[in-house]
DNA sequence: TACAACTCGTACACCGATGATCGAGTTCCG
DNA sequence: CGGAACTCGATCATCGGTGTACGAGTTGTA
């Protein structure tokens, strides 16, 4: 009776629960984790759909030891969707949302595009595997967070209120996912872009003062 | 020796020279043709992968009949591609592009709307079968439009100049995407969207009455 | 009407990716 | 140090998609 062998420990761990991290695995273990973790988000990004091959390859190891730590490869993609999204949890907790609203959602936007620019690839690969209503589920805190401020300037009148809040988030995601695509056609320069976007995003926003509309309907 | 039995005529005739047509087709394999064409579209928007079979399934038709009018699965979704540019630009060109070029540039999204969401899950799997360069080729018209009419709404003081019009063409471009996006996930009603594309690019576009451009350079 | 063009179904070879299994080597950790 | 945990490579079965081939039936057109 030969016992398993291949197989760490943590993968999702249940997971039903909390978010009970990996329990008792071996140090060198949870490096490789983390390695193939990070290995997928770059060959995922090079490759949008990338094999498990490819991503063991890019992590410089083989693919049966990805398997090992991830049974199948939607949870891989989740996993390090999951990650990155913890990752960018941590940066985008720590933006100062009180004070004017436009200056508020100008800083958001700043910290909100290098997140978006990285793990966006991730993002349309998970797109394909897993169902749409985990990966709302996964959003619902950074965009929760850009809901209220939206919310919170139309309030005091910052923002424009004949739109839908939907619509100025669908917007926002919108222009911040075309910026990083002309950034990785070579078409824009990635330091430009947060100013690229401002600059779309804040007068399409502001709350119709004197009517600047060009066209002017009705 | 058996002839050749499959394999209408026409394909993609050579193609070298100009756009030599379907040449000596029998009048129901062209309109077979025709219907391979529509279902892709729709197959396609169904399934952004869908296979060949998928495809056949969908113009009811069986999977080897599609083959016998495009070798391979790349020149069906590019002749597919085709096919649904020609008839945009059909109505494109129709659209009255002088006077104020607010009026114009409303006019031209409120056209252009349509047509993105109808092709656009088209394009996206065109983008993964075909060449980047192919792909920019056959947008070139219906692009060079928009574009022209975009600088001269610069030239002529009624659109912002601190941002270069590459830019304020994918912003077009995404704004109109997203919209389809929305309309596709019942977030948005499609009657509704030509004006939520309105409302957020006249005003993000319209010239900085008061020059306070925070960037410009030069 | 008769021929050629076209369609259809089945069947096949090929390829790439997934996921499982085994056996042996290597490395952590008590 | 020694056992358990982990890695690694090779191998295998399976699945789904692509593209080809054949043979027979059906339909347009001269």
């Amino acid at each position: 009776m030969t016992v398993k062998k291949t197989t760490p420990r943590g993968t999702t761990t249940g997971a039903s629960g909390g978010g009970g991290r990996a329990a008792n695995q071996r140090a060198d273990a949870q490096r490789n984790r983390a390695r193939i973790l990070a290995a997928t988000a770059t060959a995922i990004r090079k490759n949008p759909d990338a094999s498990v091959g490819d991503i063991a390859a890019e992590a410089g190891m083989g693919r049966v030891t990805v398997y090992g730590h991830f049974p199948t490869r939607a949870e891989l993609i989740e996993a390090a969707l999951v990650d990155s999204l913890e990752r960018g949890e941590d940066v985008l907790s720590g933006v100062p949302l009180d004070g004017d609203p436009g200056e508020a959602f100008r800083r958001l936007v700043a910290s909100s595009w290098v997140l978006v620019d990285q793990s966006r690839a991730l993002l349309a690969a998970a797109m394909k595997e897993l169902p749409a209503a985990r990966i709302r589920e996964l959003h619902e805190k950074a965009e929760g967070r850009m809901r209220a401020l939206l919310l919170r300037g139309q309030r005091e009148g910052v923002f424009r209120v004949d739109l839908p809040v939907s619509w100025l988030l669908t917007t926002t995601h919108v222009v911040m996912n075309g910026a990083a695509e002309e950034v990785r056609a070579g078409r824009l320069d990635a330091d430009d872009a947060p100013w690229f976007i401002e600059a779309i995003l804040l007068p399409a926003f502001a709350a119709t003062t004197s009517t600047t509309t060009i066209g002017e309907g009705a």
